[in-house]
DNA sequence: AACACCGATGTCAGTCACTGTCATCGGTTA
DNA sequence: TAACCGATGACAGTGACTGACATCGGTGTT
């Protein structure tokens, strides 16, 4: 054992978490995470790159489900199908990573302040950049897979939404059912002629 | 005349412009913008609530011709034909406020520097939530508005990003055919075959 | 065993974005 | 003439974030 308790990073997640939860993100400081988490503020910063930073710790993983999924499809699969099947992968891998409940109290905390919206937005920007990188390897133009990238990040949203909304019940659809609707929609928006 | 020089909003903004194409946004100091325009760091914080905001003065004026395309539009028009009117009446919108240069200055400073790309994204997804609403005042559900208010910010930012584009010549394609152009890349991504 | 090195942390001083509060003063209205 | 308002100045304070250097247990080398 080194001369510290171990996992100060987990430790200060946790921390952040909590406070965040209880008192909100504005009225939390970073010196009252550190207290709790035992460390000093300065140890903070070097974990995390800033305050909001500490809400989306490990979430750069949830870019492999979607980028090898699109990667290890059958050759001469549509790009569509590619953003499905990424999609599905997506939503296995998060539904194994966090339940729902967790989901939905980080969720809350994002939710209150703009300033972690955005930073979710950047995210998820980053995310569908990715996603279009890997549409180009399959053939795709720069236009398209950058639309498509954009397509797939909006269906995850919608469909993350309906999963975490406050009044959904205990066992609704899962996510992945939820994002299939969520493509569905698109498909009926794109090619549903033009009476309602 | 008043005690103080008038436009004192529009002072700060192309000190703040200039500042940041110079030195970076990073490097600039909202002392060394506020000493340019002549007036205190607190009357800075007065007209942008943050040194961000001063690069995207004015802008909210754009939700206006998206929404109303969407509410004039004659009655029956499908949600997709919503959609690429709103993008009709943005592009016109867009071309009439800024030049193709002045945009392009602009752009390069945000792609520049992260935290203002996180911005921009804010503000680009406010307005998808804007047009999801008019989207619902036509009959659209919360989910397909959402998805199509989406999926037309996304047109208009790719056509952005061709429109702005480094290496393209003086006289390219405007806006709106670029926005159309996009718009029927998504048509094709959506109907097409899944063979290539 | 002595030594050098490394990596995670502590310590401390400093900058800068941002805020609350009160004073100022020209213009407007009663 | 006086009361009021709106935009600004003045100023002190908080808190996020950074840079530089010290510390010390663990690890590998000789």
């Amino acid at each position: 054992m080194g001369r510290w308790q171990p996992g100060a990073q987990e430790r200060l997640r946790r921390a952040a978490l909590d406070l965040f939860g209880e008192q909100g993100f504005d009225a939390t400081s970073v010196a009252q995470i550190t207290e709790r988490a035992g460390v000093t503020e300065r140890t903070f910063f070097r974990h995390f790159a800033d305050k909001r930073e500490v809400l989306f710790a490990g979430e750069g993983e949830f870019e492999q489900p979607f980028l090898d999924a699109v990667a290890d499809a059958p050759a001469g699969t549509g790009h569509l199908d590619l953003v499905a099947a990424a999609l599905d992968a997506a939503c296995a891998a998060f539904e194994a990573w966090r339940t729902r409940d967790e989901a939905r109290a980080r969720q809350r905390i994002l939710d209150a302040h703009a300033g972690l919206r955005e930073r979710e937005l950047l995210k998820l920007d980053h995310l569908a950049c990715s996603l279009a990188g890997a549409l180009r390897e399959r053939g795709a133009t720069a236009l398209r897979a950058r639309l498509a990238g954009d397509l797939a990040v909006s269906v995850f949203v919608a469909a993350f939404t309906r999963w975490t909304a406050e009044d959904a019940a205990g066992d609704g659809p899962g996510l992945r059912e939820l994002a299939r609707e969520a493509l569905a929609q698109v498909r009926d928006l794109v090619v549903a002629p033009p009476s309602a």
